[in-house]
DNA sequence: CGCACCATGTAATGCGTTACATGATTTT
DNA sequence: AAAATCATGTAACGCATTACATGGTGCG
C-alpha cells in the first residue's frame, strides 16, 4: 500500500487536510502515483487509527469543518523504513491499448488508425503540459521550501520520466501507423 | 474488467484450461496484462455462469480433470463489442520507483545509486528477453495460426512498446544517475 | 531424494472506483 | 442563473493478491 506513504510524505512537508491533499497530489505526483478523494479520506482514517497521524478539526461556519492531519513520531518512522527499502524488481504495467491492439488483427483497419492518431494527440497535449504546469509547478516549491533545490532535482527527475515516455509513445504510435497503413 | 476479454480473446483462437491460459499469457501479453492463476480460475467461472464461456470436463488418471473452455456465440460477440469500442483516454500509470524518488531528498545518495543502477539491469535483461523469446515466440506462433501474418504484425507492435519501453528507461536511468551524482 | 510441472479450486483480505449524501461561497 | 470550488464523509461493489488445500508424474 503505497498511497498512506504519499501521505506521509506530504504531511512531512506540512500538515494538510485530506482536500488539500488530493490538490496536491494533482498537480505533482498524479502522472505516476494517484487517487480518489474518497480513497483519500478512507486512508487517512486508517492511517489515524494505526497512529501514523493525527488530525485536528479547525472550525468553520458556513462550510464543513477542516480536519488537519499532521504525522506523527511513528508515521515519520514508517515513512522513512519504507523509503530505505528498495524497489529491486521491475513493475508490471496494464497498457489497455496495447491489450486491444494485441487481439485487432481482423478490425476495421481505418477504425484502428484514428484510434492510433487520437492517442498521439493525448500524449501530445501531456508533453505540453509537462513542459509548462509542471515545470512552473516544480520551480514555484523548489522556491518555497527549504532545501529546495535538492528536492527539484528529484521532482525533475520524476517529470523528465513523464516527458520521455510521451515521446516514446509517440514514436511507438507514429511507427505503428505507418505498419498498419501497409 | 480487461481480464474478461484477454480471456475471451485467447479462447477465441482455440479451446483451452484455466491453466494454459495463464501460461500463454504469460509468453505472450504479461508485459502489459497480467493475471495471477486464482484470479483466472475465479473470472472464468463467473464468465461461465453469465454464459460468455462453456466447459467441458475432460477426464484424467492420476491427476485432476482439465476443464477446458471455449467461447460462446454471446462470448463472441462481448469480446467484439470491446475491441470495437476505442481507447478515447490516456490511461493512468503507478510508478512506485518514482514515487519513492520524489520523496527522496535526504535519502543517502549511495544508496539511491545502487538503486537506481540495479534497475538498469533489470531493464537491459528485460529488453534481451524482448529481442529473443518474445519474438521467437511471435514467429512461431504466427506460422502455426491462419492469418498469422495480420496477427505478427499487431504482436511485434506491441513487443516493440516493451523495446522502446526498456530502452527509454535506461536512458533515463542514465540520465538520473548522472544528475544525482552531482 | 527433491524439485518442477501438471491441474484444480476456495477464502480472506486489501486496494480502488463509483455512487450516494449535503450545502454554502465564489466565480463566470 | 449556473457552474466550480470548498469540504466532509459512507456504502456498495469490483478487481487483484495471498494464503490455504491437495496430490500424482517426471526429471536430474
Amino acid at each position: 500500500m503505497s498511497l498512506k506513504y504519499t501521505l506521509l510524505g506530504f504531511l512531512n512537508y506540512q500538515p494538510m487536510t485530506g482536500y488539500e491533499l488530493k490538490q496536491t497530489m494533482d498537480i505533482s505526483t498524479s502522472n505516476f502515483w494517484h487517487a480518489k478523494q474518497s480513497q483519500i479520506y478512507t486512508t487517512l482514517k486508517k492511517m489515524e487509527e494505526k497512529g501514523l497521524v493525527m488530525s485536528d478539526i479547525e472550525e468553520q461556519n458556513g462550510r464543513p469543518n477542516r480536519r488537519v492531519y499532521k504525522v506523527t513520531e511513528s508515521g515519520r518512522a514508517a515513512l522513512q523504513t519504507w523509503l530505505k527499502k528498495p524497489v529491486m524488481e521491475l513493475q508490471a504495467h496494464k497498457e489497455l491499448l496495447l491489450l486491444k491492439l494485441f487481439f485487432s488483427a481482423d478490425q476495421d483497419k481505418q477504425a484502428l488508425l484514428t484510434q492510433l492518431n487520437w492517442q498521439r494527440d493525448l500524449h501530445q497535449q501531456r508533453l505540453a503540459v509537462y513542459q509548462g504546469e509542471t515545470k512552473a509547478v516544480i520551480e514555484q516549491f523548489a522556491r518555497m521550501m527549504p532545501g529546495g533545490e535538492q528536492n527539484a532535482v528529484l521532482w525533475n527527475a520524476t517529470r523528465r520520466f513523464g516527458v520521455m515516455f510521451a515521446q516514446m509513445s509517440i514514436k511507438w504510435l507514429d511507427e505503428t501507423i505507418k505498419k498498419i497503413e501497409d
